[in-house]
DNA sequence: TGCTATTCGCAATTTAATTGCATTAAAGAG
DNA sequence: CTCTTTAATGCAATTAAATTGCGAATAGCA
């Protein structure tokens, strides 16, 4: 678990207990969005006795805090949670046959924004982008 | 309900139920993607008798014959559901405030699918793209 | 070490969606 | 138009993700 994540959990006034460290520690080595349900999977590999029930409310707290970032893909019914720390602006792909997930480097979306807000009248805050297709193992 | 969707459905073996008819009449009159529930409640205000069962199954076969399409806003905990025709490539913005959700006419992602695959070796089937921010009346 | 607010674990609940099954009705045959 | 077959419906029950209530445990600090 990074130094500067166990600070940032500190100067929030949040306490750092077994179970948190251990949901930290496993989205850190992550290399995409988990699911409560992998994560929950992931801690009982490495032997963290916890409730799923905590899973949801240390992502819930590590969300308010602004260490994590929840995000849904397209057509599946969960969300998924990453550390924000390194991972600040991306999108995915995600395999249509067996569900893999893999980061995408670039967004080309950047410019966009300005065309949007006159279009549309909205303020822009966000965006989110994902291509789905079929993985090497699956074409 | 327009004539082409009502010979697809004949077409493909399915039946022109008196439900059937009012969730297409629904959905080809909204002007954003409708959830199950509220769908429900618009049948309700046309004093159509329907159990929300027969609501998802006659999306899932409108959606089976490729009438309608199902997706999953960003942060949204339900899918939402429109006709095809006549939307034929877009995508949605929404408002983080109340949730009013408004049409993108623009896609300016075709000529990236491309530089994805060579990035990722994924075959790139779909994507999706969705900007959220706040609408005129809440900002 | 002891105090107190946070966090935890378990049980129960909520919400979207799905499934089982007996009944109803669409639509083609005669 | 009536009969027959089979898809579709309505209701009840179930599944799965996420949330909430509450007493017990514990992190952090005096």
């Amino acid at each position: 678990m990074k130094a500067s994540v166990k600070d940032e959990i500190r100067a929030s006034g949040k306490r750092l207990t077994r179970t948190r460290k251990a949901v930290v520690a496993v989205l850190e080595s992550a290399k995409y969005p988990l699911s409560p349900a992998e994560l929950y999977a992931l801690l009982q590999r490495r032997k963290v006795a916890i409730d799923p029930v905590t899973i949801y409310r240390n992502l819930s707290a590590l969300k308010s805090i602004g260490l994590v970032r929840q995000l849904k893909l397209h057509q599946e019914d969960q969300f998924r949670y990453e550390m924000k720390e390194g991972r600040e602006h991306h999108h995915h792909i995600r395999c249509k046959s067996c569900g893999k997930i893999a980061d995408l480097l670039l967004c080309p979306l950047k410019k966009l924004t300005a065309m949007i807000e006159r279009e549309t009248r909205f303020v822009v805050g966000d965006h989110s982008l994902e291509f789905s297709g079929w993985c090497p193992r699956c074409q």
